[in-house]
DNA sequence: CGCCGGATTTAA
DNA sequence: TAAATCCGGCGA
C-alpha cells in the first residue's frame, strides 16, 4: 500500500485496510491526516521530541500516544523518512474477535459505534505505549493488512484541534467510509 | 520545576 | 455537561 505520498492521500488509502492483533481484526472506517511541513494541529509542530520521534521514522510504523490522561491513540506513520506525517485511526468495524473486543471495551453487545472513536480503537486492539514504533508491515504482533477500499469516501475538518490555526482547523483532512456506521459525527462530512 | 491543556470517553 | 486523570511541552 502507498504510504509514501502526501499524508492526506495516505489517509484515504488506509480506509478499508485491516488492523490485526491476535484474534482481533478491525477494518478502518475513519481516519485523520496530520503532519507535513506546516500543520499547526500536528504533534510534530514543535519539532522532534521523545514522544513524537516515531513520526519522523519510516512509514508503516505505529505511533502511540497517551491523551487526556486515560486514552491511547493509534496512528500510522506515513510519508518519507525524515518527514513527520501520521494518520490517526479514528474508527473501525470489528471483522473478527468480537468476544475479545467486547471484553476489552467492557461492552455487553456489539453496536455500530463499538469502535467508533480513536480511544476505542486502541482499546479494542489492546494497545498501549509498548506498541509505539512497532512495524505494522512486518508479520507478528500488530499488523496492517490489505482490505477492500470503501466505495465512497467522505471528507471534513478534523476534530479536537481548537489549539490549531483557523486555517488548519478548516483543512478537510478527516476521511471516512461513507457507507459505514462506525463513524462519529458523520453529518459534518461531505463526499470527497 | 510547575503549570496548562489536550488528535477523548462516558455517564448523569 | 462535566468529570476522570496524567504526561508532554513550554515558560520561568
Amino acid at each position: 500500500m502507498n504510504l509514501a505520498g502526501s499524508v492526506e492521500l495516505a489517509a484515504q488509502t488506509l480506509l478499508g485496510k485491516l488492523l490485526v492483533h491476535g484474534d482481533v481484526t478491525l477494518r478502518i472506517t475513519e481516519v485523520e491526516a496530520y503532519g507535513g511541513p506546516e500543520d499547526s494541529a500536528s504533534h510534530a509542530r514543535h519539532g522532534p521530541t521523545a514522544r513524537n520521534a516515531v513520526m519522523w521514522g519510516p512509514p508503516g510504523r505505529a505511533y502511540l500516544y497517551f491523551c487526556y490522561g486515560m486514552h491511547w491513540m493509534l496512528n500510522v506513520v506515513t510519508g518519507p523518512e525524515g518527514v513527520a506525517m501520521a494518520v490517526l485511526v479514528r474508527g473501525a468495524e470489528v471483522v473478527a474477535g468480537l468476544d475479545t473486543v467486547l471484553g476489552r471495551r467492557k461492552a455487553v453487545k456489539a453496536t455500530p459505534q463499538l469502535c467508533a472513536g480513536p480511544g476505542k480503537v486502541a482499546q479494542a486492539l489492546g494497545l498501549d505505549g509498548a506498541f509505539d514504533g512497532h512495524d505494522l508491515l512486518a508479520p507478528g504482533g500488530l499488523e496492517l493488512r490489505e482490505g477492500p477500499p470503501p466505495p465512497r469516501i467522505m471528507a471534513g475538518p478534523r476534530l479536537g484541534i481548537a489549539f490549531a490555526t483557523a486555517e488548519d482547523q478548516i483543512r478537510p483532512w478527516r476521511f471516512a467510509d461513507g457507507d459505514s456506521q462506525a463513524v462519529l459525527h458523520g453529518k459534518f462530512l461531505q463526499p470527497l
